[in-house]
DNA sequence: TCACATCTGTACTGTACAGTGCAGTACAGA
DNA sequence: TCTGTACTGCACTGTACAGTACAGATGTGA
């Protein structure tokens, strides 16, 4: 280790902050050199080109779209989903959560290994860790018996609504009860849709 | 052949499919002209700028992602919700669907007004005809009094599941069985999440 | 004090592209 | 035939930016 400063991490940090708010082609390495306070020349013998460094940032922030569950195993399924919900919504339409898909979206075209990356390290993780919860909750009876990746990427597709898409193109983000209340209700949907049935008679079989 | 003095029509498709192939940085004027078969002169001549030429093209594509609800009067909500959710889906996963939201999100950080315009002219209205629907189905007693909005914002959600993110990111792309699973799930839950509740003790709802 | 790696600053190359200028062409209608 | 409008083709300007070259500064370890 010949030295004791990471220039590494700077130039990473610097190049986050520049792509997430002016994107690909906005971002220059220019910028990024100078964001990082060092000199363009430094930043191309850490990365041998742009689109390296962007791979190596995409990388690095997909794994931060991350959460754990926390329900302790005599917890309430109910309980533990309204819990997780509002984390998974504060976190799927943060703006540097938009920002990633913005980017990652826009240049999974041109460089369709970044999508994959970036999907298999954020969404991903995030839906199996879910989907695992779920799993359990299924068994020990607490849902309906269902395929549990389906209903773990159903949460949270019901949890954010639309939010997520208007964050997506500009709009005005809505309100912290606004969220609040879209959430609690795609909650109240979700545990609705996968409640373990009443035996009672139907009029339309599924 | 009649060379008719309708090159702006000619123009936008150009652009319109160089803008979803490459994205609205990847398409150069010189291309779309090449591609509408005129001079680069001639692009000028109908449209001021390359971005008020991106207007154009997402304002008259946004109107495209629109779908009636085909139900008569009588039918079951059930029955057109469930047709409704195929092709709505079909819809939302369709390769011009998913390179419009990328192109637009991507844009709508420099741009916001185009975000805005792509929102109100698609999402939105297809929303908001869903919801209207739904609004109708909860006054006739079908389905649970709710806010119809954030109903409709709901069944859309649910029903793509993540379908939209991954075609966005350039993941394969579901099977035809896969998204009809999918779907049909979604439209489940989503029916299971707004039925009538059934009646034990009074419970103010809705 | 030397050897070596890593840094800085700046000037440079090469290229891509938005947008313009201009001279000339095709056609429509009065 | 004249005139106005829409076009073509091409050369051109100006700029932005990825990536490189290079000369010199700084630090570390033997």
């Amino acid at each position: 280790m010949p030295k004791g400063h990471d220039n590494t991490s700077l130039i990473l940090d610097a190049a986050r902050t520049l792509f997430m708010e002016q994107s690909f082609g906005g971002a220059t390495m220019e910028a990024v050199a100078a964001a990082a306070g060092v000199s363009k020349t430094t930043v191309y013998a850490h990365f041998p080109s742009k689109d390296e460094l962007f791979v190596a940032v995409v990388e690095r922030e997909a794994e931060h779209q991350m959460l754990a569950l926390n329900g302790s195993a005599g917890t309430e399924a109910a309980v533990v989903l309204a819990a997780f919900a509002d984390e998974a919504a504060a976190l799927l339409v943060a703006p540097s959560t938009i920002a990633l898909h913005r980017i990652v979206s826009s240049e999974a075209v041109r460089a369709p290994a970044v999508g994959r990356l970036f999907y298999a390290n954020g969404p991903q993780r995030l839906i199996d860790g879910l989907a695992t919860y779920l799993e359990q909750a299924m068994m020990s009876g607490q849902l309906r018996r269902a395929p549990s990746r389906l209903a773990a990427v159903q949460f949270l597709a019901v949890i954010v609504g639309d939010l997520q898409l208007r964050a997506l193109h500009g709009l005005p983000p809505a309100s912290p009860s606004e969220r609040a209340a879209v959430v609690s209700s795609g909650v109240q949907v979700f545990l609705a849709g996968y409640a373990i049935p009443h035996r009672r008679a139907s009029h339309a079989g599924g």
